[in-house]
DNA sequence: CCCCCAACCAAGCAATTGCTTGGTACTGTA
DNA sequence: TACAGTACCAAGCAATTGCTTGGTTGGGGG
């Protein structure tokens, strides 16, 4: 269905249609401002798809399956626990940073997604994602690497949430980079911001 | 506008809207499924309020008055940066736990709302919540109380994002109280989730 | 008994929405 | 020259949307 090397047209229309959902929320952007945005009538647009709705599922399991399969090389690694969370949450600012309209999407219109069948694939993808914190997270606490007293499902929810919320205000090529962004909340994440000893 | 003792029936009226707006967004609520929620007919809302948004605007500047109000009674209090921060941490938790609905409208609707004159209060509330947040990290920092090496707008953001999207998962009477997750987040985010020494 | 008024109904209008249909311009290939 | 395929236009339809209008109901105060 989503197939084979994909034409550039096509690819220039998810693209502008990607920024409009991020921007303004997907139920919210028309055809015909994704139509308008992109210089043609908003007709044209089904000669590409076959419906808005295919846009958004073709821009997400698109960025999803990229996702998913640079976190598995992380997991695939041969290094401690600690440092492979420490590799997951880098990876995530980059995707950030390299795909900010597809994270803003999925933070924002995931809920309202899932309530159609044809999107059930992301409540897999929240699943995996889940397996991969709390497998490490433990991983991390059995090991001593992290504080037995954790809490690891709700650690696995301040990560989470931290991590991906940065969509909102992180802007590529403006103030910090996405390094140190990811520098700066693995040291508050790991050693916290209180002075040691307080 | 909006003031004095509110009579029963709008009360419940914009509490049956704000459920239906957290939970499907803004936009995605049609004023016939709030009727339907409330048991009448979509006109007979208009004899209760203006507008669709006029029952956001209500709902959101009501709850956005009690929470800065009480943000201001730590402010006020005589005790240290790190024991006001601390205090705003289980405030903010607890204003989740009251009112989910309205956290939730605020977090997925403000950028959309910002986008009307009429919401422009919602910015004021932004840069006035950014204000409190860096003053007292500030004050952390220069009191020796938090890390020198924190960048403080970076940590602010961090602060604010993890605790207000914790909306997202968090269920009133399910799981941890949220007295308790306020806990632990400020464990993990004064002290760290890596062992000391490590 | 009358009147008032809050709360609601019944019906519908104008605008916006996603999407369809039948046709046209242009480009490359044989 | 004929043909095919891609990318688009022009026009409009059916459904949904927020909101309006004029009228009805039922209970409480005078």
């Amino acid at each position: 269905m989503t197939a084979e090397a994909a034409p550039t047209r096509r690819t220039e229309l998810l693209a502008i249609a990607a920024q409009l959902f991020a921007d303004k929320g997907f139920k919210n952007t028309t055809v015909r401002d994704i139509a308008e945005a992109a210089g043609i009538l908003s007709g044209s647009l089904y000669h590409h798809f076959d419906s808005k709705e295919s846009m958004v599922d073709e821009i997400l399991s698109t960025f999803q399956e990229q996702l998913f399969a640079s976190y598995d090389a992380v997991l695939a690694s041969d290094v401690d626990a600690r440092t492979k969370i420490e590799q997951c949450v880098r990876l995530s600012f980059a995707a950030i940073d390299e795909h900010p309209h597809e994270v803003a999407i999925f933070q924002n219109e995931a809920a309202y997604l899932l309530t159609f069948d044809r999107f059930g694939y992301l409540a897999d993808r929240n699943a995996q994602s889940r397996n991969l914190w709390m497998t490490l997270l433990t991983e991390g606490v059995s090991s001593g690497a992290l504080r037995g007293d954790l809490d690891v499902t709700l650690t696995y929810r301040f990560i989470r949430d931290t991590v991906w919320v940065a969509v909102r205000w992180y802007r590529p090529g403006a103030g910090h980079s996405h390094e140190a962004i990811a520098d700066q909340y693995l040291t508050i994440l790991l050693d916290g911001i209180a002075t040691t000893g307080g």
